[in-house]
DNA sequence: GCCAACGTTGGC
DNA sequence: GCCAACGTTGGC
């Protein structure tokens, strides 16, 4: 049986956990989530599912690409047991930054989950909206 | 279980 | 630094 891959993208503010720390690191828990949502996006995730890497606050674009290694673990800052994380490795860099401000003028783009839902700091992409802005990415 | 107050996120 | 959106908390 062939797992079903998804999509995601994790937003982080650079100045507190950049994408570079990320490949700093080699390989990083993405915890201290405290969002239902959010959470339940990080249990839906499975390894080898693929997430765009995107700087909130400072860049507002998605910057690179990171696989899931493990998910659905406690989060070790968490002391109610409430909270998950998972772990994640950079995969590669994007050719060239896709903005917040291109996502948004983008018909193809515009019913994504970073749009709507632009608070939640994990968020689905779906197939579709991924091939659209790695394409983005090449140009 | 409703809803007002409050806190947080994140773009601008 | 401001503020809109919206999730969470707590009184009733």
């Amino acid at each position: 049986m062939t797992k079903i891959k998804s999509f995601w993208l994790m937003k982080s503010e650079p100045d507190v956990y950049s994408w570079d720390d990320l490949v700093a690191e080699g390989e990083g828990t993405w915890d201290g989530v405290r969002n239902y949502t959010a959470r339940n996006n990080l249990r839906a995730m499975e390894p080898g599912d693929l997430a765009f890497f995107y700087h909130s606050n400072i860049g507002i674009e998605i910057i690179g690409i990171a696989e899931i290694t493990a998910s659905n673990i406690p989060d070790p800052t968490d002391q109610t047991g409430r909270w998950s994380a998972v772990r994640l490795k950079p995969l590669r860099k994007l050719k060239r930054a896709v903005t917040l401000k291109e996502i948004k003028v983008d018909p193809e783009l515009a019913s994504m989950e970073l749009l709507t839902k632009f608070r939640l700091s994990v968020s689905r992409v779906n197939p579709d909206e991924w091939d659209h802005i790695l394409k983005l990415a090449e140009r």
